[in-house]
DNA sequence: CTGTTAGCGCATTCAG
DNA sequence: CTGAATGCGCTAACAG
């Protein structure tokens, strides 16, 4: 009977290399050889092994193997907020890349808590994964890349990119397509904008917003200084702010949110106030909902190649485990804009 | 420079046990009860140790560690659709309890794939995770529970419970809620009904049916016979099924989702059909959408207390690692239903 | 074509 | 209070 606190996974019945040796009649490296098709092995020897194997239902001890050829056919990935689709997405893209290579995956929620994130880096490496491949938190702390740094374990970062960091890393273009969405919406007779933008530490956020600044500087139709809701956390606090403008004598005709939640807080602010879309204001968002077909009306939606950025992410761990280049590439994948009902043309009361 | 396919993370540079052991001027033994606090040392010997771990940063091999208590320290969890919202918030669960017991999660998706499903099981088993959460594909193997059963890896199933199986297992009480919910229905004055079960092969739902069922059966104020949309895999012969009972002379006048998926799906019919809820059709579902503030009117909604599933799949491995009981237990969690306006009185035109 | 041997890095007896 | 020695299960030289 097991101890109290012992957690042993019955270590005691498992069957090792050396009995299926020893019942085959073989030495160890034999069924080493075997097991892994690493050198030729006669072919009745090879159906002694096989059997034994069968018999005693042996199964390869991936800790030991691992210790002995330092690799561990894993890759670690720490993401900031697992629920939004996006990274539901990327992880999705991940797993399908590491599958294909007969990789595990180990997965981490820092839950945008920078100690959270810094003890799963801790934990991941001490795992000696073969790969990490992260999503920083907002408030991530210079330990961690530090700790990355020093370590030899490849990194990726992925969808929070930081141009002054010396690591492989893939995200999606954010400026341009921000641009883009402000450019129709102005086409579509808006002047008056805002943009909700959340945190922005946040890479991805302040990327899109800086798109958002140049683009409305860059048309002179625009006057209107547009409003801008940044740097808030809260998503409460958010949510005040867009009332708030859109109690404004000068509310804004149209508004854009920089992701998922901040989406999900504006059209909250919209529904309290009793405005539809596009009648009352217009609304895009980047990242967008699962089920979109389900919001009515279609939301215009900026939507992140996520999937594909996962799958890149794996790639670039790839290509540093084959030593391919010694330089660290940045990769931006374009973001598709699926333009719907939700930014059609305004006409003005 | 590293050969190709190399993918040692370092191992070279690593610092091991027995160089912090050297500068330290002590044993291999004394550094490792230092680190553990495994037994006494004096305050100046430890202080040494602790300086020599500093200045050379070691960290703890975690493979080599677990190789020798053969126990990881990990939980392996195998979903069969990460997707969804529903399973989101039992990783999230799974997470929660996990890291605060200091274990590690790896994380497998056999989406749905009783192929991947296998093989996931395989690897999480060969990895010596301490124990295995799973929810079992619609199409699982017999091989699984097999492989379950005779190893000694402590198992969970989750969410789709199976009564003949020897497992501890955690599910969400489905029969009861959905009696509540058609009796709702039927105060509400509905007399025909849909159902859409979907893969009836996943417990989960053929209990959800079955509850349906009783709760017709036992209304005598319901004659009509129900639509039961059930054994159907393919979204799209689902979204057929659906939109034929609409054209129905006689129409249901509610319609009952059991899953976020077939949710998605009724809705599509809904609205390529141009019906409007509650005033045309009554809907309700089970699990539900993120974000169910946004959906206009709101969806009564039976919800799972999914990250609580998670959790309690936690606890269940710990009673199994402390030897509580020999007994498996099998848990049910209560559902939470949320009426709202989506059901809301229907008048007979 | 196959066997022998030496560790991977650590926790843990057993002696002092 | 501490150290020396052993082996977890496996792969990879090396040697036949």
């Amino acid at each position: 009977m097991n101890a109290r606190g012992n957690r042993k996974a019955g270590s005691d019945t498992m069957t090792t290399i050396v009995e299926v040796a020893r019942l085959a009649g073989v030495s160890t490296s034999t069924v080493s050889h075997v097991i892994n098709g690493t050198r030729h092995v006669e072919a009745d020897t090879r159906q002694r092994v096989l059997d034994a194997i069968e018999k005693t239902s042996y199964r390869q001890d991936a800790l030991a193997r691992a210790m002995r050829r330092s690799r561990t056919d894993s890759i670690g990935i720490i993401l900031s907020a697992v629920g939004e689709p996006a990274f539901t997405d990327m992880v999705h893209g991940v797993e399908h890349a590491a599958t294909a290579l007969g990789l595990t995956l180990l997965l981490a929620n820092s839950a945008e808590d920078a100690a959270r994130e810094l003890s799963a880096v801790e934990t991941l490496l001490e795992r000696r994964v073969d790969g990490l491949i992260l999503a920083r938190a907002a408030a991530s702390m210079p330990r961690v890349i530090e700790l990355l740094s020093r370590g030899r374990t490849p990194v990726v970062l992925i969808d929070r990119i930081f141009d002054d960091l010396a690591f492989d890393q893939v995200g999606a273009e954010n400026r341009e397509p921000m641009r883009a969405l402000v450019n129709h919406l102005i086409d579509a007779g808006h002047r008056r904008f805002a943009v909700i933008a959340g945190d922005t530490r946040v890479p991805t956020l302040s990327e899109r917003l800086e798109g958002f600044r140049n683009a409305i500087r860059a048309n002179i139709l625009v006057n209107d200084e547009p409003v801008i809701i940044a740097d808030a956390v809260d998503p409460r606090e958010i949510l005040t702010c867009v009332l708030q403008s859109l109690d404004s004598p000068h509310r804004p005709t149209a508004y854009i949110a920089c992701g998922t939640v901040l989406a999900a807080t504006t059209l909250e602010a919209f529904i309290k106030k009793g405005l539809s879309t596009p009648a009352d204001v217009a609304f895009a968002t980047f990242d967008g909902f699962s089920y979109p077909d389900l919001f009515v009306p279609h939301i215009t939606t900026v939507r992140q190649p996520a999937f594909d950025l996962g799958m890149t992410a794996v790639e670039l761990l790839k290509h540093r485990w084959n030593g391919v280049s010694h330089l660290h590439h940045t990769v931006r994948l374009p973001q598709k804009i699926e333009y719907r009902e939700s930014t059609e043309a305004f006409v003005f009361g």
